[in-house]
RNA sequence: GGUGGGGUGACCGAGUGGCUAAUGGUAGCAGACUGUAAAUCUGCCGGGCUCUGCCCUACGUAGGUUCGAAUCCUACCCCCACCA
């Protein structure tokens, strides 16, 4: 089950809840962070209570996961939620991730970690342009995409020996599973109204004091952890960057622009059985349509 | 009331006679996406059309100067600062 931030998702897993016992896999980027749990708008206590969820408060915010984590990850979840007879849902918005247990990523063949990373250090030193160019002479497939996509492209061919295209094509890992996708959507003016109050929520909540603790705790505002939609403007608040009355909208616009690529990704990029809902239902009715549906269509 | 500064597209903000539907930035819309993905990027962005071009509308308002004005002049309106 798919969908942008702020849509309510969890609702409507924990809802399924009552149709059959399953249990959740968060495929959510941020989320993999421990203590981060109001910044990354994490299921409460009382609603993890509820149903298991995995995915969630893997790693502490200095360290970085990755697609490729997440799928071996959830491979062996979904392994273990079938053992125990239960229904997996893969409830998140991490585009890539989903991507990652359905399609399956390239077999990243095993790069020297000591060489990778001063080959980072490295490339985050260039200019722009030349790391594209670079990128494109190592990669003649490269398309561009930026920065990081251009040190990745540089990464992979220079440590393998060959560009990213020919894994890409030769090694694809195999999918964990067959999706059978739930798309979650409400109107646009809906849509932006429940991001402007969850931000306003989480500064309620104590978003600022969360940071503020992690960064007390000794980790580095550039941290990956922190590296996140209300993360960042707490960070720069802290920081004197930013005046706390900007904090709330700031957090609104950045959000609302990520569900709008969430959004998009979902549109052109799932591939196989989609059922869209529109979430302005309550839970129940939607869980109850989604139960129906499975009994009609699924696997 | 006086003096000075200023009023530019949804917003901020350049531009100070033609190359200007008007640099940038923001917001917005659309798109890309194979291991950092809440990331990283790209395109569009006054309106209309018979759409490699054409026509309207537009730089506070109204006039004027000029072959030609967002840019110069005059009056008026509004904002800011200082002086009264």
């Amino acid at each position: 089950m798919v969908g942008p931030t702020a849509v309510g998702k969890t609702a409507v897993g924990l809802a399924l809840a009552a149709h059959w016992p399953l249990e959740i896999i968060s495929a959510d980027s941020r989320q993999i962070y421990r203590r981060l749990d109001i910044g990354t708008a994490k299921p409460t206590r009382r609603e993890r209570g509820r149903v298991v969820h995995h995915g969630l408060d893997l790693i502490e915010p200095g360290s970085r996961y990755s697609a490729g984590h997440f799928a071996r990850g959830a491979e062996q979840w979904l392994a273990d939620i079938r053992h125990r007879e239960r229904m997996p849902v893969v409830v998140g918005g991490t585009g890539l991730y989903i991507r990652a247990l359905t399609e399956g990523l390239f077999q990243e063949p095993p790069l020297d970690a000591g060489r990778r990373r001063s080959l980072d250090a490295f490339t985050a030193r260039l200019e722009p342009l030349e790391l594209l160019r670079w990128a494109g002479r190592l990669d003649p497939g490269f398309r561009g995409g930026g920065r990081q996509r251009a040190a990745r492209a540089i990464e992979i061919a220079l440590l393998t020996g060959r560009p990213l295209p020919h894994w890409q094509g030769v090694a694809r890992a195999r999918a964990a599973v067959v999706p059978w996708y739930i798309v979650l959507t409400v109107p646009r003016p809906v849509l932006h109204q429940r991001i402007a109050r969850r931000a306003e929520e989480m500064i309620k909540r104590g978003l600022i004091e969360e940071v503020a603790s992690v960064l007390a705790d000794g980790h580095a505002p550039t941290a990956p952890g922190l590296d996140g939609i209300g993360l960042r403007e707490a960070v720069e608040y802290l920081h004197g960057r930013r005046p706390r009355a900007s904090v709330a909208e700031a957090i609104t616009i950045s959000t609302r622009q990520y569900a709008k690529r969430q959004q998009t990704w979902f549109r052109h990029q799932l591939t196989g059985a989609v059922l869209t809902l529109d979430a302005t239902r309550p839970p129940e009715r939607l869980a109850a349509e989604i139960a129906d549906a499975w009994a009609r269509d699924g696997a």
